[in-house]
DNA sequence: AAGGCGGGGTG
DNA sequence: CACCCAGCCTT
């Protein structure tokens, strides 16, 4: 069913050449990644919860600041969880710090501080899955288990033509089991990482680059001219698109209000974290009519702010509308439309905050806040130079 | 078994 | 720009 042992017989000459082609590939192009540095589980278990559905560009800075804040499991686990948040913040899934840090402390409560070297118990942390676990008790630890990530899915895929789509479960439980077969067991750590590194640079999503694959010659999509075609293209759900305003209050002090609470749209649209107010601009968002939702911002803005805020009522001139902003929460196409409001003095919230505007970004807030408030930020740099000149 | 959770890279 | 990517948890 799979190459090198597919249609015949189970060759263990044809395997070991199979392995050695990969790991010699690895071990000349081989990058030097932070986590590479060590072998602590420690270390290799935040990045691998950072790498999950991230890119490796992404991680890199974030896996540095995290842990030279958090330079053991005992400090994470003894940490405020608005902190984590704030050195998460920008990642995305932000369940996966909430987790990092629950399983930090059952760490330390119950298995003496040192990330379980058994599958078993590790499995029963939180935010640790079949992947996660495969992939730290191999590199960190040598047990001899096969990563399945989505790389290894869409380079298994390739090598054996599986036409099937990878997240059907089925097809999910066959290829975990050629990852175990294929698995070179003198080293599986590098093994897993050969196999991603291959899928992450040149076996890649779209136009794979099969004539740097040392794994060419064993490609049953390569030889069937495939590789464009597997693995089938998954079916998402339809994206659905969300006008937003938020408003950036800004006293003489610079200082800006934001609610830990979602005012009138969904709250996921923030990461249910600290956010600017804001309100979903219903009205007719067909395609094409989104720019209609620019006018209404800001009367719709006002109205929110005097109703639900309890704001006095602002001259129009204290309002001043920004560039629109994209954002992306999974299925969600979301365009944002902060409204700059000068405003005398911010006004009181059981669910607000007031902080410096010039801090919003350094906070642990979605990219959506970070977003706004640097647009906020540098309109505001724009005007006071203006005054200047 | 299906759906939800961010954000950024790529062609 | 539009399109693409994916591990874990909850329901």
């Amino acid at each position: 069913m799979f190459p090198p042992l597919a249609g015949r017989k189970p060759s263990g000459a044809t395997l070991a050449a199979f392995r050695r082609a990969l790991l010699q590939w690895f071990a000349a192009k081989r990058r030097a990644l932070p986590w590479r540095k060590s072998r602590d589980p420690y270390h290799i278990w935040v990045a691998e919860i950072m790498l999950q559905q991230t890119r490796i560009a992404a991680v890199i800075p974030y896996y540095e600041q995290f842990l030279e804040r958090f330079p053991t499991i005992a400090e994470l686990a003894r940490s405020d969880e608005a902190e984590v948040l704030g050195l998460w913040s920008g990642l995305g899934y932000y369940q996966r710090a909430r987790n990092l840090q629950r399983a930090a402390r059952e760490i330390v409560e119950l298995h003496g501080g040192k990330f379980p070297r058994d599958a078993e118990v590790a499995r029963t942390l939180p935010g640790i899955g079949v992947y996660t676990l495969a992939a730290v008790l191999s590199i960190a630890y040598g047990k001899p288990l096969a990563a399945l990530d989505g790389n290894i899915a869409r380079v298994l895929a390739r090598l054996g033509a599986v036409r099937s789509p990878l997240r059907d479960p089925q097809t999910r439980r066959k290829l975990q089991e050629e990852a175990q077969r294929l698995l070179a067991s003198g080293n599986p750590g590098d093994w897993n990482q050969a196999f991603m590194e291959l899928g992450e640079t040149v076996c890649t999503p779209r136009a794979p680059r099969c004539e740097e694959c040392p794994m060419a010659r064993w490609c049953r999509a390569r030889g069937m001219e495939l590789q464009n075609e597997i693995p089938t293209k998954r079916i998402l759900r339809e994206g659905i698109r969300v006008t937003l305003a938020a408003a950036v209050l800004c006293d003489p002090r610079g200082e800006t209000l934001l609610l830990r609470s979602p005012g009138r749209h969904d709250a996921v649209l923030f990461s249910r974290l600290r956010q600017f107010p804001a309100i979903e601009i219903i009205g007719d968002m067909r395609d094409g009519v989104r720019e209609e939702a620019k006018p209404r911002a800001t009367t719709q803005i006002r109205n929110y702010l005097r109703d639900e805020l309890g704001l006095p009522k602002l001259l129009k001139k204290s309002f001043r509308q920004l560039p629109a902003l994209r954002h992306a929460v999974t299925f969600r196409d979301v365009v944002l439309l902060p409204v700059l409001v000068r405003v005398a003095r911010l006004p009181r919230h059981s669910e607000g905050e007031a902080v410096p505007l010039q801090d919003v970004p350094h906070m642990p807030i979605s990219s959506a806040t970070r977003k706004i408030a640097r647009a906020a930020l540098t309109a505001l740099a724009g005007s006071s130079n203006q005054a200047r000149n």
